[in-house]
DNA sequence: ATGACATATGAGATATGA
């Protein structure tokens, strides 16, 4: 089974962009974020007439995640535990049915923290250490999981094209690198580093401004973690530039993996 | 040093993003 994760920027915006994607690329489960639309808002129908049941986190202006996903969802979650008071839509996960048993995915929009040195530095660091919690209970399931999204972490140099550029970013920070860090060593597999080891230049996101996509000037801050589970039965992972191409694109690509059914 | 560029809100200018 083929399973995406995309930061859309703005449901609305991208819609058209999205359905191509998906009708060029045809995930059995996609993970959008950034949706920047409440959930009554949400273009469900376009989806469902291609044949995906519809899951939202959603939220006006900003954040907001969802799943599409081609079996039906079955016990969904939406934000994290930790922080009663937190309005921000940016975490939803549930169970889907697969040939091969069922399968847990979250989509993730993690927050970005800039600047550092304000509370949005702080969030961020608190919203890590409540999903770091939550995939440690998760693990304990030991079922195939699929913790997919935009981390708005850049793991290491070898994840940017001009790493020095990120120094005191909060993408980049030491804090939020140790963060990821600690996720990933409760058991987890790096998707694309699993596939494709070390090689440089996989990007995900270039900024819109001063031809970074021109320039190749990326970075890699959208990642698919695996329990060891899912790990078992990855085939594939990649990076989608080529919608980076589309009209009016998205500053993120998806990222695809395929698990063996 | 700043802005560039894009989106949402809401109707001009500001907040957010990464």
């Amino acid at each position: 089974m083929k399973i995406a994760t995309w930061n859309v920027n703005s449901i609305k915006a991208r819609l058209e962009n999205a359905l191509a994607w998906l009708k060029q690329d045809d995930p059995d489960i996609a993970c959008l974020q950034e949706l920047k639309c409440e959930d009554h808002a949400f273009p469900a129908a376009a989806f469902e007439e291609m044949g995906y049941n519809v899951i939202t986190h959603g939220q006006k202006s900003y954040n907001g995640v969802a799943i599409l996903s081609k079996t039906r969802p079955e016990d969904v979650r939406r934000g994290l535990d930790g922080e009663e008071e937190d309005a921000q839509a940016r975490y939803i996960e549930a169970v889907f049915p697969s040939a091969s048993g069922m399968v847990r995915v979250a989509s993730i929009y993690l927050p970005n923290g800039n600047p550092a040195g304000t509370d949005k530095f702080t969030y961020k660091l608190r919203w890590m250490d409540r999903l770091t919690a939550h995939a440690r209970k998760l693990l304990t399931l030991e079922e195939p999981l699929v913790l997919a999204g935009d981390y708005n972490v850049i793991p290491t140099p070898l994840d940017a094209k001009t790493p020095e550029a990120w120094t005191g970013d909060a993408l980049f920070l030491p804090e939020s690198r140790a963060k990821f860090r600690s996720l990933v060593n409760l058991g987890f597999t790096d998707a694309i580093r699993q596939v494709h080891g070390d090689a440089p230049g996989l990007y995900t996101f270039w900024d819109y401004q001063a031809g970074a996509w021109q320039r190749n000037n990326g970075i890699r801050i959208d990642h698919v973690l695996l329990s060891p589970q899912a790990a078992d039965r990855l085939t594939g992972a990649r990076i989608e530039r080529e919608v980076r191409t589309q009209e009016r694109p998205s500053d993120h690509v998806p990222v695809v993996i395929d698990l063996r059914d």
